[in-house]
DNA sequence: GACATCGTGTACTAAGTAGTACACACTACA
DNA sequence: TGTAGTGTGTACTACTTAGTACACGATGTC
């Protein structure tokens, strides 16, 4: 039973705090919004992850990408699940057709998306 | 307060008990494997929409698309959950990219995507 | 040697999820 | 008039989520 996420934010935390000693536990806790007790128990999977909004401030103190540890936690943005809601069968389409695809041709495609040449 | 789950399935077994009296509550409830009073709820919105499980097996039952009737309570299909967090970056970009896109331009997508013209 | 800070162990909780179990009153029909 | 089937009200429960509160012993530091 890995625990992938614990696992990533305390190696980020560690090392963060070489450079800067407020990256304790209980710094971070405390800036996050959390008892220090419960995210040392996240940082050992001996606790899930935490909220989305957690997560989130989380991600904005470690200098990580939110969609990325969302995903170790096992979790999906509440943005993008609505933006699926809203037209289920069109991402439903979108996704099940890409899920197998390389990462190149995703990305291929994300970025003639975002050029609008496609 | 609408219960838009509610609401749907209950119309839609109504209009297929017009021609086949086995869409009663308690049968449907039976063949989904739930207990009748709690499908009754359900559809009248005085609980929450059920498990995901519980809603494939209605959509079958129902046959309607199984992420229409997820979308309509709330929820996102795990499978397409998993494929996003798998690559969460890219997902999240396409989505986000997509989503205030109208749907002509997000189905033309679908299908140049399906059809490998792109 | 007092004081601060550190990570962590133990105990607890309030709210939400996903239902079950059973009884009741009503309707159709044979 | 009994029997089968209908929808629904009430009461309850086991599990999960998302944490808090507090105490403890170790370490560093002035």
């Amino acid at each position: 039973m890995s625990a992938p996420f614990g696992e990533f934010i305390r190696q980020r935390r560690e090392i963060l705090r070489e450079e800067d000693p407020t990256f304790s536990v209980r710094q971070v806790a405390q800036r996050i919004g959390v008892e220090p007790s419960f995210l040392s128990k996240v940082e050992r999977g001996e606790a899930p992850p935490p909220s989305e909004a957690k997560i989130l401030a989380l991600a904005a103190e470690l200098g990580e990408d939110p969609d990325v540890l969302l995903a170790l936690a096992g979790k999906v943005s509440t943005d993008l699940q609505e933006a699926i809601r809203r037209r289920p069968e069109l991402f439903a389409a979108l996704i099940r057709e890409l899920r197998d695809m390389p990462d190149h041709a995703v990305l291929r495609l994300v970025r003639e998306v975002r050029d609008g040449n496609w």
